[in-house]
RNA sequence: GGCGGCGUAGCCAAGUGGACUAAGGCGGAGGUCUGCAAAAUCUCUAUUCACCGGUUCGAAUCCGGUCGCCGCCUCCA
């Protein structure tokens, strides 16, 4: 097995990947607060939690994922009852659609989607330990996290708990606290919560922000597992906290290594809700811009790095998903060719000494990427370097039939990690209708009757359907 | 104020001490193909890595400083 690096947040070093069970890794990756609609910046976290999946797969690992969804907070509970629904109600819809766009930008499923409203029992069990254990205080039935008990708080965020910014939190929701930096584990039933609550041996009320992720991935991962990631903005204070409750609370070791992606950013700012410079992943494929091409572009840049998108659909601007299209689109056209060379030649044999040289280079420098800490750039750029040596090679009619099963097999393997290369479904199109005009099309440029044939081309590009004469016969893809 | 990150061609973005005379994509220029197009394809497109010093035989890459941008410290991917 090849080396497999990662940078971890913890140490602030890249590391070589070991998992605690040979072969198996267990991840934990923060998942969506189900209070909206999730936003592209959103979304490249997901995505670079897909890519760092597949990854491991790709290197020989199994996976096991686990990504939680949110259901009980703050901002669902205000909202569900603005709505006049219950809190189950509310958060259905931007559940489903959560899982809708998954599959659009073809985000693997992680192995289980624990739901906060269903571990209560498992959060109100640790935050009995941590009662146990001496780390709580409780005010009003509320229960606090006390951080002056873990010594070791900060560490993943390297801040020291002095130079945090005491008094500045104003938040109606929070409770008495001894300390502006403690937290709250378990939050205590007020008339404004309605009837979301539970009913513990801790007490009426539900629970904070942080349990659940402490909680759920004990469940499904054990107390000790590989990886856990999520945004940077998470770093402090949601995983800071995450190991003062696991720590405190179970002891022993909590995660080997904490991954965390950058932003996306819209015109150099942070795409955020509260900015309001966001983008529902809907209302941008709504436009005709395929996901396909989202996918690509928020997997474009390294994780670590911002991500900034070139996007304005009010001035027409769309430079970031045009770049993408681009891209993906030399990708379509170099299949198509490799396509018409394997139904026109023989098919039996071995590729070309030439071909085999490019396909080992590009596959040990593609592989060699993504094992150092997922170079996604390094990546591609073995993927559009292998296609420019080939296309040199087809140029010049050096490409066989056999090379072609080769070079296809390549970006199916490669596909495994990225999931862009093959094509978007073709959908509703009327496939008989389309060939049938592009025959008559056929005909009427053999009779020389070019009017005629440029109104079938101008139809069809009224559809969204691109024809393209070629020396192989005609090509039509939808646009 | 504390912590962290970034500044590479018109744009996006790799490379983090030596084969860099700096990947790859978009855009641009020219050629091929074409009835004309479009698309595709080929070639070209940074003597230089924000700026100034330093370390080194050697730096985009390490160190110090300057300028600019961004994020976290409060819900946030």
């Amino acid at each position: 097995m090849e080396e497999l690096r990662f940078y971890n947040t913890f140490t602030r070093r890249k590391e070589p990947f070991k998992p605690i069970i040979a072969d198996e890794v267990r991840m934990y990756t923060c998942g969506p607060t189900v209070h909206d609609f999730a936003h592209l910046g959103n979304y490249r976290a997901y995505i670079f939690e897909d890519i760092l999946r597949r990854t491991l797969k790709f290197f020989g690992y199994s996976v096991i994922q686990v990504m939680n969804l949110t259901d009980v907070d703050d901002k669902t509970i205000r909202k569900s009852r603005e709505r006049g629904v219950t809190l189950q109600e509310y958060t259905r819809e931007y559940t489903e659609s959560f899982f809708e766009d998954l599959d659009a930008l073809r985000i693997e499923r992680a192995e289980f989607y624990p739901e906060a409203t269903k571990h209560i029992p498992e959060m109100v069990e640790l935050i009995e330990k941590l009662i146990a254990n001496g780390h709580t205080y409780e005010t009003d039935g509320s229960i606090y996290f006390r951080i002056s008990s873990f010594p070791a708080y900060g560490r993943l965020a390297n801040v020291k708990l002095d130079d945090l910014r005491s008094g500045v939190r104003v938040d109606s929701d929070e409770y008495e606290k001894e300390d502006v930096r403690d937290f709250a584990l378990w939050k205590s039933w007020t008339p404004d919560d309605g009837d979301v609550f539970w009913d513990t041996s801790i007490g009426k009320g539900r629970p904070g922000w942080h349990i659940e992720c402490s909680a759920m991935s004990t469940k499904y991962l054990g107390e000790h597992f590989d990886i856990h990631s999520g945004g940077v903005d998470n770093i402090f204070p949601h995983h800071e906290n995450e190991i003062a409750q696991s720590l405190c609370g179970y002891g022993g070791d909590f995660v080997n290594v904490w991954m965390h992606n950058a932003h996306l950013m819209v015109n150099s700012e942070k795409m955020s809700k509260s900015l309001n410079n966001f983008f529902k992943l809907k209302e941008v494929t709504s436009t005709g811009i395929s996901p396909r091409a989202v996918r690509y572009f928020l997997l474009s840049a390294h994780y670590r790095q911002p991500l900034n998108l070139v996007y304005d659909p009010d001035n027409n601007i769309t430079d970031s998903f045009d770049a993408a299209s681009g891209a993906l689109d030399r990708i379509d056209e170099f299949r198509t060719k490799l396509a018409e060379l394997q139904k026109q030649g023989e098919d039996s044999g071995e590729a070309g000494d030439d071909i085999l040289d490019i396909i080992d280079k590009a596959r040990s420098s593609f592989k060699g990427a993504l094992g150092n800490d997922l170079d996604i750039s390094g990546a591609l750029g073995a993927l559009f370097g292998m296609i420019k040596d080939v296309n040199r090679l087809l140029d010049e009619a050096q490409v066989t039939a056999v090379d072609a099963v080769a070079l296809d097999d390549l970006l199916m393997d490669w596909d495994r990690v990225l999931g862009v290369i093959r094509p978007e479904e073709r959908g509703e199109i009327d496939v008989e209708r389309i060939e049938a005009l592009i025959e008559e099309r056929k005909q009427a440029r053999q009779a020389k009757d070019f009017a005629r044939s440029d109104e079938i081309r101008d139809l069809l590009a009224s559809e969204g359907i691109i024809i393209q004469d070629t020396p192989g016969g005609v090509r039509w893809r939808k646009k």
